[in-house]
DNA sequence: TGAAATGTTGGGGCG
DNA sequence: ACGCCCCAACATTTC
């Protein structure tokens, strides 16, 4: 038989994929990655060499898992078409496949690809692909909890569905040239490779699984799985991970924790409804979902903008989410909230924004999650939080930061603060300021909006928006 | 996966 | 014993 290509994209994964399952099937199989200059310049991915880094260290991992079987990685960089016709000329192959992917951009390059090349696509990125899901009358749902109650109602993915890593990977004999990846340093916070992935998993399905219902809203403690970004380039099948979780719920020691297990899942199948209503809703990387909510007057003030993305705002959990990101290429989930919503509803800055900052840092940066996400937090999506529904950042911060060790974390100048005013450290006295050593406006700023004034003015934007496309 | 204002209820202190 | 008030706790409403 003739050799097959496996194009990699965001399936960095040698057990449970489909792609690479069919490529064997076919005979010998030739695993190409394309650094694609067009995907890399765009808006999104321009500025982002830190996921671009997880990405390569990645494909590493991947090439040093492929020699162990007996393949390599064959890494070319250029436009994925005359890319591809140029290595299955050389490779002799006669077949192509591929993950699908959902975003505007993969679905222009594919079909592209497909009209002049042999390019099967396979399933593999979601447990349940677009138009699998879909109301009785047909069509896409916009509301996530019917959509999460029509994804459970499917067959559940069983462990004999899921394939283990192949043991030998046949590769021709052949000498196809491979480029060097570009050296970037990637984030000792996280080891890329699909092994790494795969210990995560198992030590939280082990363990902080069963707390999730209340851990994972806590900003100073581990109660989250931090598996976004293996996720984000494939290196763990989602497929795999729900039928591990299901393993997990049933050994649950009781009704809290199977049921906290359970909500985690529900977490996976957020990620498949955001990945669903980009392919059927394209347009929501452009614009607001809601129609009525298209023109907001957005403040858009560029020095409170940068506020925000230095982590200056004078709110101290705002603040230590965007330090966060900015250090270490993650946010919490809920400081993903928090943070949003201070920029959205308090500054009153356009939601994308916030979209593309979060993209240019985050190493988990997906385009339908996060766009998903900052449209929830604006109001203006599918199944969105209403517009009314302002976040206080000082609740939020009592509530679950209540020992403050998620702010003094990332917060360094507040660190001797008092618990007490450690949320709203300019409500301290001046002798109360001078005492700890944290003097508002001089060692740490004072806050750069009046939260007493925003409220009406975020209503009032959202309000006269709604009114003028009525 | 909100916050704040307003309304309701019921226990207990007190004259 | 009774009515009155206070107020915490909870529910409802509003944005």
């Amino acid at each position: 038989m003739p050799p097959a290509l496996w194009w990699i994209r965001r399936d960095l994964r040698l057990h449970d994929n489909p792609a690479l399952s069919a490529a064997l099937r076919h005979g010998a199989v030739v695993p190409v990655f394309v650094i694609d200059p067009a995907a890399d310049g765009s808006r999104f991915h321009r500025r982002a060499d830190r996921r671009r880094a997880f990405l390569y260290g990645g494909l590493r991992a991947l090439d040093a898992s492929l020699r162990q079987r007996g393949a390599r990685l064959i890494v070319r960089a250029g436009e994925p078409l005359p890319v591809l016709r140029q290595i299955a000329q050389e490779a002799g192959a006669t077949a192509i496949f591929a993950e699908e992917d959902f975003s505007p951009y993969a679905r222009r390059r594919d079909a592209a690809v497909q009209a002049a090349l042999p390019l099967t696509l396979t399933g593999g990125l979601t447990v349940q692909p677009p138009g699998r899901v879909q109301k009785a009358a047909g069509g896409p749902y916009t509301v996530f909890t019917p959509f999460s109650r029509a994804w459970r109602a499917l067959p559940a993915p069983a462990s004999s569905d899921i394939q283990p890593a192949p043991e030998r990977v046949p590769f021709p004999a052949l000498a196809l040239a491979s480029a060097e990846l570009p050296a970037l340093s990637a984030s000792p916070l996280f080891p890329s490779g699909e092994a790494e992935a795969r210990r995560r998993l198992e030590h939280f399905l082990e363990h902080a699984a069963f707390q999730y219902q209340t851990g994972r809203n806590l900003l100073g403690s581990d109660g989250t799985a931090v598996l976004s970004p293996y996720f984000r380039f494939g290196l763990l099948s989602a497929r795999a991970a729900v039928v591990a979780a299901q393993a997990a719920a049933a050994r649950a020691a009781d009704a809290e924790a199977r049921q906290s297990v359970e909500t985690w899942i529900t977490e996976l199948i957020w990620r498949e409804f955001y990945l669903h209503i980009l392919y059927h809703f394209p347009d929501v990387l452009r614009t607001a979902f809601n129609p009525k909510l298209r023109h907001i007057a957005w403040r858009n003030v560029p020095a409170e903008f940068e506020a925000w993305k230095q982590g200056r705002t004078g709110y101290p959990v705002v603040d230590a989410a965007m330090r966060q990101l900015a250090e270490t290429g993650w946010m919490h989930n809920r400081a993903r909230m928090i943070a949003a919503s201070f920029l959205v509803k308090d500054l009153l800055i356009d939601w994308r924004w916030g979209e593309q900052w979060f993209m240019e840092q985050l190493v988990d940066g997906d385009p339908a999650a996060n766009n998903g996400g900052w449209q929830w937090t604006a109001g203006t999506g599918t199944d969105a939080a209403p517009y009314f529904r302002i976040f206080n950042p000082v609740l939020q911060s009592e509530k679950f930061d209540p020992d403050g060790r998620y702010i003094r974390r990332y917060v360094p100048e507040l660190r001797s603060v008092p618990e007490a005013h450690l949320h709203a450290p300019w409500q301290m006295s001046p002798l109360e300021q001078h005492a700890c050593g944290c003097v508002i406006g001089e060692t740490y700023p004072a806050p750069i909006v009046d939260r007493a004034v925003v409220k009406a003015r975020t209503l009032a934007a959202y309000q006269h928006a709604q009114a003028r496309a009525a």
